[in-house]
RNA sequence: GGCCCCGUGGUCAAGAGGUUAAGACAUCGCCCUUUCACGGCGGAGACAUGGGUUCGAUUCCCGUCGGGGUCACCA
């Protein structure tokens, strides 16, 4: 009985693994091309930091003409989510994470180095945990969990590294003989890894973004097909990311201790490492404490929560630009209209640590980027969030297009754009008072501010309406006879001349702009007031100003 | 606890053996202005700490403290 014979015994219907070598050659590509991927599990949502992680991957790839690919790590049946594949390709393609190959959603892919989903790639990791077991460098372990438990609290007892590795790894040197008969005898076993490392020796790893790193060499025989003949993540990302041909994994750093175990089974198999870049997690204040943005606790941490704020996927793929690289903000100035993809991310300018997450900061940048909308884009874009997440909403914009779009062209367009709309769910709140039904519909606090005595607003109001306002006057010509109503209410006509003499008068045109303001809109605060009324048009406004209260 | 990584304003962060230690968000003030937002100008605000090395250290080394990651038949 010698190695060969122990490795047909466990898997008697694997190929060679010269099979799979030929069918995935190397990818030809142009010199410096990378490969990335991204691999999420199916456990229904991707969270923000997978987002943050693929973006970085797609960039490299593309800004490098090479592949970017998506591949489903479903290893962990107790894990799987119904639909979870098909979920975390739309959440992807939502925010412009469209691979080049990979799944297309739940059972299909495209590209020539699928399958792209691991449950569908048992084989392919058989074949290899076969050839390993063929050369001694892997061996079936028969300890059950209870056992592994029972060595794991001795060691603890005794205050020694925990883990199945040297004299504590049983089942290690078994002979060949008493492995098969074991399994002849139908025991249940795992098949593990047989490490030729010392823990008192170390490796060198140079890390994309993490610079040299030493660790001690990895010791543990870790198991690499799990009881349900399923590998574990360790041994599917060698055989995975080698037969994909993958060049730079850029991946989470909370992988970063398990490098010399994967540099290891690289080498063990026969196959060349790739490049490591392992990105600091994006974190969060949790009490003074910093923390890694939770699933659990965080709505934050989904990008589902960024999809239904209607944050626009521009503004959190540049504010993930910005963690990811600094420098991003002086390139934006630079280059206000250019699109993202036009700029070089540099992975070696990655931090090290891992920043706090800032709300404030990715609306800031909403701001910006809707700011520099057209009309049309900002309809577009609200309206897809308001059908699904305000119907209401929805219905009132596709009632007229036309006019949804002067609303939105409010002061848009010029060289200072208004920052109002951060994301798509600010809009109802910002545009209500142009549509009857949704200013109706809800109890407006008319707060006039300085002049507040009921004559003097009604009195301004129906001098406006029935003596000033005239529908075809250019902004200048408006604006004037404002003045003139301010001058004829005997308020200041400027407001320089109240500053300047404040004794002499109540108020000036401001406070009288501020009546119409309150009496037209409900509020303090709107955009340019001509502009709004040249679209609300003579008759609503005269509604508007019977309807309003007076005090 | 072992191993590994990190420590510049509230946040994200540039940076170098000698600098007035950038910039952005937030904050405060002023200006612009019919309001608000925008924009402009200005203010406040930082090198965790103790030892070395050095003419000089926030930068290099060591310790301390603090933070993070990891130690599964989860990824």
């Amino acid at each position: 009985m010698d190695y060969k014979n122990l490795a047909n015994l466990i898997f008697p219907e694997a190929k060679e693994i010269n099979y799979y070598e030929e069918k995935y050659p190397e990818r030809n590509l142009k010199e410096g091309a990378i490969v990335t991927r991204i691999a999420p599990s199916p456990t229904g949502f991707i969270h923000i930091g997978g987002l943050y992680q693929g973006l970085i991957a797609k960039k490299l790839a593309k800004q490098t003409d090479g592949v970017f690919f998506i591949r489903i790590e479903d290893t962990d049946q107790k894990r799987q989510v119904e639909n979870g594949t098909a979920e975390i390709i739309n959440s992807l393609n939502k925010f412009g994470l469209n691979p080049d190959e990979g799944m297309i959603n739940e059972t299909e892919s495209k590209g020539n180095y699928g399958p792209y989903k691991q449950s569908m790639r048992k084989e392919i990791y058989q074949s290899y945990a076969k050839y390993l077991i063929e050369q001694g460098k892997a061996y079936p372990c028969f300890c059950s969990p209870e056992e592994i438990e029972e060595i794991r609290q001795k060691q603890e007892a005794a205050k020694i590294r925990p883990g199945y590795y040297g004299v504590w790894a049983k089942c290690r040197n078994l002979s060949i003989e008493e492995m098969a008969k074991k399994i002849e005898a139908g025991e249940k076993y795992i098949i593990r890894f047989k490490s030729p490392g010392r823990e008192d020796r170390k490796i060198k790893h140079h890390d994309l973004i993490k610079g040299n790193v030493d660790f001690p060499e990895n010791d543990q025989d870790i198991v690499i097909i799990k009881a349900d003949g399923l590998p574990t993540y360790h041994f599917a990302h060698a055989i995975d990311d080698h037969l994909m041909r993958t060049t730079h994994v850029i991946r989470g750093d909370e992988w970063l201790s398990s490098v010399p175990l994967h540099l290891q089974l690289f080498h063990e198999l026969g196959f060349k490492a790739p490049k490591y870049a392992h990105i600091a997690p994006i974190m969060k204040n949790d009490n003074g404490n910093k923390r890694k943005l939770s699933k659990r606790k965080d709505p934050e941490a989904a990008v589902a929560y960024y999809v239904e704020m209607g944050i626009p996927k521009e503004a959190v793929n540049e504010y993930l630009l910005n963690i990811a690289n600094s420098n991003f903000e002086n390139w934006r100035r630079a280059n206000k209209d250019a699109s993202i993809d036009e700029f070089e991310l540099q992975i070696n300018k990655m931090s090290v640590s891992g920043a706090l997450f800032d709300m404030v900061k990715l609306l800031d940048v909403g701001k910006t980027v809707i700011s520099k909308f057209t009309a049309e884009e900002v309809y577009n874009q609200a309206l897809e969030w308001a059908e699904i997440y305000d119907k209401d909403l929805a219905e009132v914009l596709k009632k007229d297009k036309e006019y949804a779009l002067k609303v939105f062209g409010i002061e848009r367009g010029n060289k200072k754009p208004r920052k109002d709309i951060a994301k798509w769910s600010d809009v109802r709140e910002n545009i209500e008072y142009m549509y009857d039904e949704m200013f109706n519909s809800k109890k407006q606090e008319y707060n006039y501010q300085v002049i507040s005595d009921k004559e003097s607003i009604e009195k301004i109001l129906k001098l406006y309406i029935e003596k000033y306002f005239n529908e075809d006057d250019d902004k200048q010509t408006w604006f004037d006879k404002i003045k003139e109503l301010a001058g004829e209410m005997g308020y200041a006509k400027e407001v320089k001349e109240f500053k300047a003499n404040p004794e002499k008068y109540k108020a000036h045109v401001g406070d009288v702009s501020t009546v119409l303001r309150v009496a037209l809109t409900g509020r303090t605060n709107t955009p340019d007031m001509y502009e709004i009324m040249q679209i609300l048009g003579k008759d609503r406004i005269r509604n508007r100003f019977q309807k309003a209260d007076r005090d």
